[in-house]
DNA sequence: CTGGCTACTTAGGACAACTGAC
DNA sequence: GTCAGTTGTCCTAAGTAGCCAG
């Protein structure tokens, strides 16, 4: 069999769409057909020596044409008007009242945070038991959602200025000019693609309302000049920051009395937090990575937008005068309070109940126990997909190593996106540049996952699966095509429900996270201090967010945060060693008793207690002059005589007195010590030293390791919380080490319900 | 099947609040 | 008390996945 019998014949062209109704005939085809192999091996030396030229590949770039991407069908070509399922707008009957919370409102001045947990936690729904989760409530109550505040026009003095003149814009389209403002310092507004849809949009507004009220034409993006209103916010947030902390305070206790009836609703009869019942303001969406559509200008939600979900018996939350809500539905079997549609991308935004409720809960304990339900399958699974590598159906064989990778590498399922989104994938979106084969087993992995996030790993896979990636890489599969071309996640999903019901890719994820986690804490020994159980907790911690890919952007003070605890460190074994010096100074003997206790006074190089010296100085001096002018600023508010330069010059004077001693004592070695002291005080002094040195070692590498690292998603969703809740019980941790207020809250059920026997 | 909807889960960054060293 | 650095919360984007009509 030739290259010609290979299922997609030359003649065929790469579209996308050719692409994807191949997908259709997939499963018919065999290894066999498509390969010249008689034991669904398929012959290694030609594929791999195809493989190599595409690694060593820095040879064909020039030959082939640009790697072009390739993706499947667009979506909504034509954004065609959806077929208006026209909001019904329900006549608002019933008299608005006001959803009184279940205790009266009044007997605490001062909200007991605490304690307003404790009324409404009385109901365990770990504890009941409850038969069908398709019917989420059966009464629902709630006070709708906040709208954000009307634009307030700029005073007349600020302006956006175009070609250097002032420009006088109507409200609304001052008011996305603001948007773009606001943002003059961010990365977004470096980027090209946001500026020119922020412009669009913005001239299209601008068009809407009739252009500008002084008759300036605005044409060119590049002759505008947003610094006058960014000036003017930045003053703003200024004056802001100068507020007493009683105005603060103030200002605190009113945005708390506008929410307060906004933070609670009630199902079936308890009180539950609501999430975002916040609707989102009206701005410049910031997409993610390449987004094709960010700075577009997400548009104001108004309640006609809204649709609004309680029961039939609910009070419908009033509204101002002569505006109506989009829609009232009674749909219990949803979790939501309601919903809008987004201008963006044109998908729902939902509100929804907070992450301790009842509802939410359940759901992830549901997911827990999936995970852990799946303990019980993953051999069989595991088997299967591992003989399956070697499946004469190429679909087959496609299906075991996207198991494989989701499993071992814990890779997302990789649903198709469409073009005007970022260009990011998972397992089964996975294309042809992403992966790279070294013989005779190394897998390069790099491509942009969820967020734009980098998955960078090279890595070693077993045999059959480096064999296969290299199957499915093979000509004419080049640059732009999907990897995996017979798959997308549902097809995996399908396959998955047989092992187990409700298993689906995802699933993979939890149930490795937990399980990395139970292994790694298991391995951490029961002995030492809170601190050090808790950097052990942290690190199996780290361990899972490693795996899952979960990272952050490193902070811009990161570099020089790690600089000066390094430098601290450093002071200190300096520091140490001079206490050693003197202490040889004092009994010369010592060294012959301690050997070793003093070798590393020799470790130290002139240059580097140079150093040392130095900036001990630099900072003497900085303080010196950081506290005069302090104290004088003080002296002037009080009207007390002011300290003069000479006082500064005292205390210089003082520092310049120490850079001598170091000088001196670098020139002789002689150590000369503030106080008269002993060996065995000199000994103890030493000892907190290196007590001190080993926690900020400690502490920075803690730093270093996590710089990249994000924890918290997998403690929020990966790591089963009542692993964490056993680690705690056992190991005498106080939980709150371990999980915010807010954390504690949400994993209520987990808190309570478990004993420390309790394994993943 | 497939594609489009819909609902729900997971994600990193912005920003506010807190904390500990000086 | 002040400041810098850290931690916790909020915000909303970006995934997964089930369902249903054609």
């Amino acid at each position: 069999m030739t290259s010609d019998l290979h299922e997609r014949s030359s003649d065929e062209e790469d579209t996308p769409l050719a692409q994807s109704g191949k997908r259709r005939r997939a499963a018919q085809v065999t290894i066999d057909e498509e390969y010249d192999t008689e034991d669904g091996e398929y012959n290694s030396d030609i594929a791999l020596s195809q493989v190599s030229e595409n690694l060593n590949g820095k040879t064909t770039p020039e030959v082939e044409e640009p790697p072009k991407r390739v993706r499947r069908k667009v979506k909504n070509e034509t954004p065609k008007k959806k077929t208006t399922r026209k909001l019904k707008k329900i006549k608002v009957e019933s008299s608005p009242k006001k959803l009184t919370t279940p205790k009266s409102e009044e007997d605490k001045s001062v909200k007991e945070e605490e304690d307003e947990q404790e009324d409404d936690g009385g109901y365990k729904w770990w504890e009941a038991e409850k038969e069908d989760d398709t019917i989420k409530w059966t009464t629902l109550k709630h006070n709708g959602v906040i709208f954000p505040p009307a634009y307030e026009p700029l005073p007349s003095h600020v302006k956006l200025y175009y070609d250097g003149k002032p420009v006088d814009l109507p409200p609304k389209a001052e008011e996305v000019a603001g948007f773009y403002a606001a943002l003059l310092q961010s990365d977004h507004t470096k980027n090209p693609v946001f500026q020119r849809n922020f412009f669009d949009d913005f001239l299209e507004v601008l068009k809407e309302c009739g252009g500008t009220l002084n008759g300036i034409e605005i044409k060119v993006f590049s002759k505008c000049d947003f610094n006058k209103m960014f000036e003017y916010y930045e003053l703003q947030k200024e004056q802001r920051k100068q507020l007493s902390s009683q105005e603060k305070k103030q200002l605190r206790l009113e945005k708390e009395k506008l929410e307060e009836p906004y933070k609670f609703c009630e199902l079936d009869g308890r009180k539950e937090q609501v999430g975002n019942f916040r609707i989102e303001p009206p701005g410049l969406f910031r997409g993610r990575g390449a987004h094709p559509k960010t700075g577009k200008l997400k548009r104001r939600v108004y309640p006609e937008d809204v649709v609004l979900n309680l029961d039939n018996e609910a009070p419908i939350p009033p509204l101002p005068e002569g505006q109506n809500w989009g829609e009232i539905r009674h749909d219990n079997t949803v979790q939501w309070l309601a919903m809008w549609r987004e201008n963006i991308s044109n998908s729902f935004k939902y509100v929804r109940f907070a992450a301790n409720s009842s509802l939410n809960g359940l759901s992830d304990f549901k997911k827990f126990e999936k995970a852990r339900q799946l303990k019980d399958h993953i051999d069989p699974i595991r088997k299967d997909y591992t003989k399956n590598l070697k499946s004469k159906i190429m679909l087959e064989r496609q299906k075991s190593v996207a198991i494989y990778l989701i499993d071992v590498f814990a890779l997302r399922a990789g649903g198709e996106k469409s073009e005007d989104e970022a260009d990011t994938v998972g397992c089964c979106s996975l294309r042809y540049e992403h992966v790279t084969l070294k013989p005779p087993t190394t897998v390069i992995f790099d491509f942009l996952g969820k967020d734009s996030i980098r998955f960078y790993q090279e890595v070693e896979v077993d045999k059959q699966v480096f064999k296969n990636l290299a199957i499915f890489k093979r000509p004419p599969k080049q640059p732009g095509h999907q990897l995996f071309d017979r798959l997308d996640p549902s097809i995996l999903n399908k396959h998955l429900q047989h092992y187990m019901p409700g298993l689906t890719a995802k699933v993979f994820r939890t149930y490795n996270a937990s399980k990395t986690m139970q292994d790694q804490l298991d391995l951490i020994p029961n002995e030492g201090t809170v601190a050090e159980k808790l950097l052990k907790y942290n690190a199996a911690n780290r361990t899972v967010a490693i795996l899952c890919n979960h990272q952050r952007s490193v902070t811009k003070t990161h570099a020089q945060s790690v600089q000066k605890a390094s430098d601290k460190i450093r002071e200190l074994e300096w520091q140490k060693i001079r206490l050693k010096k003197a202490i040889l100074q004092l009994d010369k003997k010592q060294m012959k008793e301690r050997p070793k206790f003093f070798e590393e006074v020799e470790d130290i190089t002139k240059e580097d207690e140079m150093a040392i010296h130095k900036r001990i100085i630099e900072r003497e001096v900085e303080k010196c002059h950081k506290k005069f002018a302090r104290d004088n600023d003080k002296r002037k508010f009080e009207n007390m005589e002011l300290l003069k330069e000479s006082d500064l010059k005292e205390w210089l004077d003082k520092v310049e007195e120490q850079r001598l001693n170091f000088e001196q004592e670098l020139k002789t070695g002689v150590v000369e010590l503030k106080m008269a002291s002993t060996v065995e005080k000199l000994d103890k002094q030493i000892e907190k030293l290196d007590q001190r040195i080993q926690n900020s070692a400690i502490q920075l590498r803690d730093k270093e390791e996590n710089s990249q690292v994000s924890l918290g998603t997998s403690k929020i969703n990966y790591i089963d919380p009542r692993l964490s809740v056993v680690f705690c019980k056992k190991y005498g941790v106080p939980i709150e080490k371990i999980f915010t207020k807010s954390l504690r809250e949400k994993f209520k059920w987990a808190v309570e319900s478990v004993d420390e026997n309790w394994r993943f």
